[in-house]
DNA sequence: TTTAATTTTTAGGCAAGACTAATTATATGT
DNA sequence: ACATATAATTAGTCTTGCCTAAAAATTAAA
């Protein structure tokens, strides 16, 4: 149906998309696809041509309705896809991505139904970001940077806003994981880092890493 | 490492040199992948540049050591994610194929690995073709086609020779699977037909399925 | 063995997707 | 408002993988 690069672009544009509410410049694409902008504007052209995406020229662009159900489908199978390797093959969560990346163009619906009837029909892939169903539909859970949360508070740690490899590997390593009980002890004026009980275990944190955390309010 | 093309061009030499034996023909390549004998050349001479085939002019390709190290490994990706599919999301035989064509070009040995490991190791794929382990090692079992035993002898059904999806589904519909006992009750002299007993049941197939039709004898 | 038929290779081209360099719009600062 | 900086687009090229048509090599037939 599509080539695995109009796919590709059609993800990043969505995900772009997401994070600045409006419609997306050509650099930025470049940019997170490791290419050159004359590229883009090339690509772009050709998904405006089939109505993938809305463009005017200097101007940005956006996802169509037709568009952004293709974006859905595709993440849908990057996180069924990330969430079997994770339940199912004993891959860690910082394993996952450059697998899952692939797996994402495979074609074939039964597949995708079947494997998503297999996994329990999860609502959430392994970092905590939301799987949308067969009709794209997912609901966005209510939840909150852990650097946000004032002393005394407490909640449970459902997600991760950066799931780069580092950044993964230092929550394993501190043991720390979702589905955790996360206390805010104590933080310090100086460098906002953060003093919390976790499961029970003092852990100290930097400011940094409580901003990429989310956890959700108990 | 490789093209997705690159890929299927060193599986289909695979497979046409054990049927032939020998050095395979730019035609009967181009025929078996659906192209043209000039596409063919082009590749060859590409596989050849990269020591993954042995080649010379107007002589027919042979794949090297190398070259068959890498379809080995594609053959078992390829029966690996075929016993996935229906030991593990119920696809049935005749289903599999044209998913596990996209699946096998997926890059990842420690995918492959544990989906191996998940599946217990299969010797064979759902068809009864042996599965290349890690080394690339496989038993081929001793098997005789149906339409080759005489009357009166018996045998367990271990795999087919012909896969389409039509003699597939002829199978279903008449109850022959894989493991089934097999006795060879009549021969009718006039067009080679056979009468069986299969698992108790009394059937009556043709020559053409009887010689695609892989037994074991017990 | 010499010709005819078949097979294979070469030559030249096309589409997809990328790139560099050059050009044109838009945005910014004074 | 105007010059300049930045961003986006166009023009032209490259590689991969495919194609058609023509030429060359091999094989088969008389």
């Amino acid at each position: 149906m599509f080539s695995q690069s109009e796919e590709n672009y059609i993800k990043s544009i969505y995900t772009l998309s997401l994070q600045s509410g409006k419609s997306v410049s050509t650099n930025l694409i470049a940019d997170k696809m490791n290419t050159k902008a004359s590229s883009v504007t090339d690509m772009i052209r050709k998904l405006s041509d089939k109505e993938l995406v809305n463009y005017k020229k200097y101007q940005g662009v956006s996802l169509t309705k037709a568009g952004q159900k293709i974006a859905l489908y595709i993440i849908r199978k990057h996180r069924l896809w990330e969430v079997f390797l994770v339940d199912k093959l004993d891959f860690s969560w910082d394993e996952v991505h450059d697998v899952a990346e692939q797996l994402e163009h495979i074609q074939s619906e039964q597949l995708i139904d079947r494997l998503d009837e297999m996994l329990g029909f999860p609502s959430f892939d392994p970092h905590g970001d939301p799987i949308p169903n067969k009709e794209g539909k997912f609901k966005e859970r209510k939840k909150i940077l852990l650097s946000e949360l004032p002393v005394k508070s407490e909640g449970v740690c459902v997600g991760v806003k950066d799931s780069s490899s580092q950044f993964l590997k230092f929550l394993d390593k501190n043991k720390i994981a979702l589905g955790d009980k996360v206390v805010v002890v104590d933080k310090e004026k100086f460098d906002d880092s953060m003093h919390l009980e976790i499961e029970g275990r003092t852990v100290h944190i930097s400011q940094k890493i409580a901003s990429n955390l989310y956890l959700k309010l108990s």
